[in-house]
DNA sequence: TTTGATGCAAAGACTTTGCATGCTT
DNA sequence: AAGCATGCAAAGTCTTTGCATCAAA
């Protein structure tokens, strides 16, 4: 469901977040979203409500929701994805390069097989502090 | 190891690849490094030791290795960052964009938790073949 | 008022491509 | 000899940035 707009103003201020018009709606469109759009794809979508935006505020806005966690970037074959920070869940890249989420319950079940253990050992050698995990589900490349 | 150019040539024959020159000295620099290079770093690398090779050539090389599966792509923030295909394993992406190996032994542990069944239910259920699957650890972003 | 965000266009980073030449088969 | 790969430069994508203007605090 969207976010009511009330909510949104409110979680920008929790992340010191100026409350502008052209955030406000990117991230409502983004947060009621599943698809992972890219930069472009909020700018078209959002162009029809706000004919004003620009591509190089979408941008710059999502990079503010990066900064402080609003959001996520997902590096892929073309442009980047973008997707609102909710709960952990799986990513499904498919062969032409869009990314969708696994279903919840085998999204849980892969990221129960997880143990916190082993992300704990694992920043401890690397000496990083892990603060996501993507399980990346890489399916065929383009075997046309 | 770097791979011998026998070992080389003959994985070339048996993916249907053309012998190049070009294609034997990427490919052995991909696969003896775990740094998972950019394209840039490889011409950087191979520039030396020949000075004629062009970093379109590296490009087209690396598409080729993709193609046929001895090479996989790891899309990054910048460059894309290439890696020759072994063993599965974790890539941990560094707050400076780097994309580096888990050790072993957790890798090991890690993937030894994803279990196949949901892999093949994740394939019957989202109509999908999973090729590969990527576990990417991502760290604290810029925290200085 | 002060400070930071926006919009535009230009610049930048990364990758692909067209074409003539050269090398592998 | 035939056909694909190479090297170069130019063209494409995708993203960032400088700067004047505007809005939020």
């Amino acid at each position: 469901m969207r976010a009511e707009p009330d909510h949104i103003r409110e979680l920008f201020r929790r992340h010191d977040l100026r409350c502008t018009h052209q955030r406000e709606i990117v991230y409502a469109e983004l947060s009621a979203t599943n698809s992972h759009p890219t930069a472009e794809e909020l700018y078209q979508t959002l162009h029809v409500q706000d004919p004003n935006i620009s591509l190089a505020t979408v941008y710059n806005t999502l990079d503010a929701f990066l900064g402080v966690g609003l959001a996520r970037r997902i590096p892929s074959s073309g442009a980047c994805r973008y997707d609102a920070i909710t709960e952990p869940h799986v990513h499904v890249t498919t062969p032409d390069g869009r990314v969708v989420d696994a279903p919840e319950d085998l999204s849980d079940r892969l990221l129960a097989g997880i143990s916190p253990d082993i992300i704990r050992e694992l920043e401890a050698r690397m000496g990083v502090t892990v603060s996501g995990l993507t399980v990346q589900v890489v399916t065929n490349p383009a075997t046309s």
